[in-house]
This record gives structure tokens, sequence and C-alpha cells, in this order.
DNA sequence: CCCCTATATCGACAACTGTCAATCCATGGG
DNA sequence: CCCATGGATTGACAGTTGTCGATATAGGGG
């Protein structure tokens, strides 16, 4: 999985897109697709504001399994998902496993909606 | 389909959120996850962009089908799901279906991400 | 060295999604 | 009144997604 830069970098077609006709070109559509998924199911969501609002901007695994409800195997999943979108950091520590969001990485999903 | 507020009005619970440990609602959470999940999807995103730049902010089913390379009714379904997300809106001029962008919502959306 | 606890991974399964071909509906022109 | 055209709806189907139970892996403590 390979991590593309959050807000691509304009597909070589189109150079400064709007006005004209030029739509988002495919592959742009589809990165910025991918990071929107990751960010389009309830849980996922939660997941993010829970990890902001912890103490230190960080939670461990443990400390996201109760709140949501679910099963500790489907927020390893979620989290997961959520890693591989770019969206959030993984550090282990001891036993643990805490989670911190990547710095600027929600602001560059935002614009990628309203720089369509 | 109901058509909820763009960004939802915060649940009873939560009044201000943020930075206590009070994570999104369940109800929250969902209603946003309901729009980002129409934007998670490369061609709609291509759809929302050809709206956007087209003449007069709207563009019509004859405009999207061609460049998306998709069938009529595969972009009619996808147009639909924009409407219900309350990103586009529909208007039936004689024969043709004219669509253009729901003012905020995109913003709106948007906030809904890094307002986490 | 063995166990215990915290996470990750795997396999399965029901539900949902994107797509197409075929068909239906509505509007406007003869 | 009939037909042509733009668009929506339907039915089908393959692929993906969210969830769980079971199992594997990895540190830490006795």
């Amino acid at each position: 999985m390979e991590t593309l830069p959050l807000l691509a970098p304009a597909a070589e077609s189109d150079c400064c897109a709007l006005s004209g006709r030029a739509a988002l070109s495919p592959s742009e559509a589809q990165a910025r697709a991918r990071i929107l998924k990751a960010l389009s199911d309830p849980n996922r969501l939660r997941l993010l504001s829970i990890v902001k609002a912890g103490d230190g901007g960080e939670a461990c695994v443990c400390d996201l399994t109760e709140p949501l409800d679910l099963g500790q195997p489907t927020v390893s999943h979620h989290l997961k998902i959520l890693v591989d979108a770019g969206l959030l950091h993984r550090e282990k520590r001891g036993t643990w496993a805490y989670y911190s969001l990547v710095p600027g990485a929600l602001e560059a999903a935002s614009e990628s909606i309203t720089a369509l």
C-alpha cells in the first residue's frame, strides 16, 4: 500500500483545472475517494473523534473498544483502515498500541472536498 | 429519504462537544458518514467537479455521461445518490434534467471532517 | 519457561455497492 | 395520436465492506 501524498499533486493533464471544462482526473478522483471512503463510516468517525479528544491526542485500543460497543477485532480493523489511509499514526509502547492523528491529514481530506 | 440538515444540529447529549471526552454521538457520526459516503466514490467526485465547472454551475445528464465513460443509468444512479445526500440539486427543464451544486453543501461536508 | 494480557490476523457470512442491459416514463414534434 | 429522445427505474450480478468468533503473535511477570 503506497503512501501517496495526502492532497495529490494535481495530475499531469490538468494544470490549474477549474473554470475550463477540465474535471478531476480519474487518478486524482480515485486518490481522494480512497481517503474519503476511510472517513465514510460512523464508527471510524467516532474513533477519530475519540483519538483527537484523547489525553495527549492519543488513545490505545483498549480505550476505544468499549465506547464504540464493538468487538476488539473490529476496532483493530477500523484502525488499520484509518492508518492505511494516512489519517492515523500507530505507535506501539510496551504491550499497548497508541493511535494518534496524523498532523494535517484531516485538513487535507477536508480540502479535497472544497477544492473540487 | 428524509433530507436532514447538512451539518446536523449537534445531538442532544453533547452540547459543544470537543475538549472534554465527549466523542461524536452515534447519530451525529451516522449523519456525517452518510454525506461522506456519497463523496467516497471517484466517479461521483468527478461528477461534482464537472457540475461545478459547468456553464452556469450546472450540467445536464447528457453532458455527464460521456466524460465519465459510464452508462447513462449508472450516471443517473450516482446523481441520485448525490441528490439524496443533499449535495446536488435537480431541476428539470423541458426534456433535460439539470444538476447544480447545493450552495454550502460541500463546505458543510468539509467542516464535518475538520470539526471532529 | 510458561502463562497472561493486549492486539493483530484469519475465515466466514450477511449486507451493501457499482455497474450494466432492458425497460419504463415524460416531454416535445410531426 | 404516434413516435423519437432524454432520463429514471428495475433486475441481476460480481465485488466490496462491516462484523464476529477463533486463532495467532508479542511483550511482561511469575
